[in-house]
DNA sequence: ATGCGTATACTCGCTCACGAGTAGTCAAGG
DNA sequence: CCTTGACTACTCGTGAGCGAGTATACGCAT
């Protein structure tokens, strides 16, 4: 049911998590984020920190605690989690692992338009996108090696799943590309022709009338 | 490089790959992207409707043409794509297809602070979410089955690519569940003691001060 | 005729996210 | 001892995104 949360940005997860190790002022949780490596998947957004932060008080989720002054700084202002923002973390963390739910991918959406394209460009761009991939991914498995000597599992497993996510675009672009490229994908003959004289095949045009309604 | 577009918003592509095909006024771009099937994925959001509307006229990508009143109706203005929009769609789809770009999913932040559950009540959310994505899934597949019999697969690849994707997202989130279910998940015994005492286990308090640090 | 539900076709105003800017501090180099 | 560049620590204005509301018209039953 995706309750509306007091603080929607998920950001605010983040700050939670940190507030939750020991109190801090708000760089301080950009730092301990960025040395979590959240800043790899979400770049930390300076604007956002301070609202949520902000929010966040407002809510009665984290309360300000005393602000230190050292050197000529600018006064830091130290907050914690209040018994409130615990329990709205452990609750939100709950409902986000138990109920999934749909999140439009940028890669989907061009997917849904790849008719504007011809066969061929569409077939060139997706083996530009794989070698992108599969490099982006060659890296991240290294580093995610690298890090288990140090780091325990329970800490990586957002990045397995990210990997393990990946795995699967790249073998669905793979797929996909290689029925392009071998002339297996099916239909293929009438989006070329469409895609160089613009005619529509006849089959397809009635569709488009009464619009095509898939489920 | 991810170029800065004129108008960003993903449902800005909706729109002009729905008056590549003809001229319309909003409203019908709505039930036309709602007949495609786009809802689905992507709910359609009357308020940026409009506003993307607006500001794709503004960047010279579409055109207002005449504004029909039928009935006593208020009065609809038909749009219509112009060159540049035309051009700016398939420059957009072209990088879209071609260059992947890092998305944070609300699932990727649950598990990036699944340590403030105990493995229990993780198992357990694991197992609700497992059970529902297996139903979406199925759900999905045979939609996917019945549209396939009346449109064409050019028109269905980003349906396969998302079933792709959950079907990985299936195993990984059985898998996981399947080592925290049997005991063979490494350091639970740890991760345990933690969730119940609230005592970090040495190995791990000494990262936490020098701050764990991937790559 | 009249009432009621549903489809059409938007509009408005709030909230929220964010990037870019700012301003002070420190360390090192010339 | 003065400059330069990097780091610390935030602030603020802009503008995008969206939900909820509105108003009219049509069809159908009573």
């Amino acid at each position: 049911m995706a309750k509306r949360r007091k603080v929607g940005n998920l950001m605010a997860l983040a700050v939670l998590s940190a507030l939750v190790q020991q109190p801090m002022h708000p760089y301080q949780m950009a730092s301990v984020l960025r040395e979590h490596g959240k800043d790899q998947n979400m770049k930390i957004k300076w604007g956002s920190l301070y609202t949520v932060v902000q929010n966040l008080e407002k809510h009665g989720l984290v309360e300000a605690g005393e602000s230190v002054r050292q050197g000529g700084r600018p006064e830091r202002t130290v907050y914690r989690i209040t018994d409130a923002g615990r329990a709205e973390l452990t609750d939100w963390v709950r409902e986000l692992l138990s109920t999934p739910e749909h999140e439009q991918s940028r890669f989907t959406a061009a997917l849904s338009v790849l008719a504007v394209l011809s066969p061929g460009e569409a077939a060139d761009l997706l083996a530009q996108r794989l070698t992108a991939l599969e490099k982006a991914l060659a890296a991240r498995r290294t580093a995610l090696a690298e890090a288990a000597r140090e780091v325990p599992r329970l800490f990586l497993v957002e990045e397995e799943y990210e990997l393990a996510v990946a795995e699967a675009e790249i073998g669905f672009v793979r797929g996909l590309l290689g029925e392009l490229t071998s002339g297996t994908f099916p239909g293929l003959a009438d989006w070329q022709v469409f895609s160089e004289t613009g005619v529509v095949p006849p089959e397809l045009a009635e569709l488009m009338e009464r619009g095509l309604h898939p489920q």
